[in-house]
DNA sequence: GGCTTATGTAACATATATAGTTGCATGAAA
DNA sequence: TTTCATGCAACTATATATGTTACATAAGCC
């Protein structure tokens, strides 16, 4: 599997939105991330499918949040991003009727669902509110002067 | 990240070495996986670095095991196959400074670590005597005639 | 209306990892 | 010395995420 960095680089984004007012454009948004505006639309495409963002065209357009941070959690970005593999082992196909491979692939199924489930589980409980909240904890820590410096990313 | 199937495929194979008399040449062990011996070598390298298959080169030469199956565990196998990423979710690398991702890659590392945590304790617990037990109760089920049908590509 | 600014999308290129293939060197038994 | 096996380098194939370019479409502004 390839080195996906689409659910980090959306929670941190999502939660730079969150922070400003009025829209943030794909151009902004793909600063924050080094990287492509296209890059960004095409992530994006997936969660407004699910309904965490709107998009605007045109003079004064952008994306926009459309549910709080406490109603977005991890979980909900991972499947707006289409089902990936998550776990990046796979169970054989050749010679499905051999009783060793039936065997071998049960007991790696049952480990890598439980593996899984766990880490669903943890996605689902963790809220991009939640994030940020312990983002706000830190910040109460620096000095105004540190504070400027913080993301310049999302600052453009 | 990729489609890796060399943990299953070798555990199957490994059980079957054991269920037979003498070496398994890479080519025997390559027609369980319908695929070219020189695979079978490149997995099998890394199984004899850590001393779980030993090899012979020439005439009646191959592979033979050099532990037995009770002190396999899926673990030490998948450890043998270098260390791959497991979970297929990657961190962003960018704005390291940013507060906001500081927190979103905590978050996600904690989940993710647990569950690479429990995927890893599991793996430990089951060794490949374990899995061939569970394939030996289902073989008793079976009519003789059933039996040498069981798995063509290691009977050759 | 035409210009500017934005998304929407297709097409193509790049990077990485696993898998598959070919060729040749080396070692050991017949 | 012939045959059969591993050892290994080099190349290709495939899949997925990423990056890039180009162009169509929509909406606000002059």
């Amino acid at each position: 599997m390839g080195i996906d960095r689409r659910l980090s680089r959306l929670a941190h984004g999502l939660i730079h939105m969150s922070q400003h007012e009025g829209v943030a454009t794909s151009q902004s948004i793909a600063k924050m991330f080094g990287t492509n505006p296209v890059v960004v639309r095409r992530m994006m495409a997936g969660l407004r499918k699910d309904g965490i963002v709107g998009s605007q065209k045109g003079h004064g357009g952008g994306w926009m949040l459309t549910k709080k941070l406490e109603n977005i959690s991890l979980l909900d970005i991972h499947q707006a991003l289409g089902n990936s593999n998550l776990v990046s082992i796979n169970l054989t196909n050749e010679q499905p009727q051999c009783l060793v491979v039936q065997a071998v692939n049960d007991a790696l199924e049952k480990s890598i669902i439980e593996a899984k489930t766990l880490l669903y589980k943890r996605f689902a409980e963790i809220s991009l509110a939640d994030i940020a909240g312990s983002f706000e904890n830190k910040k109460q820590n620096l000095t105004e002067n540190q504070k400027t410096a913080l993301c310049p990313s999302s600052q453009s």
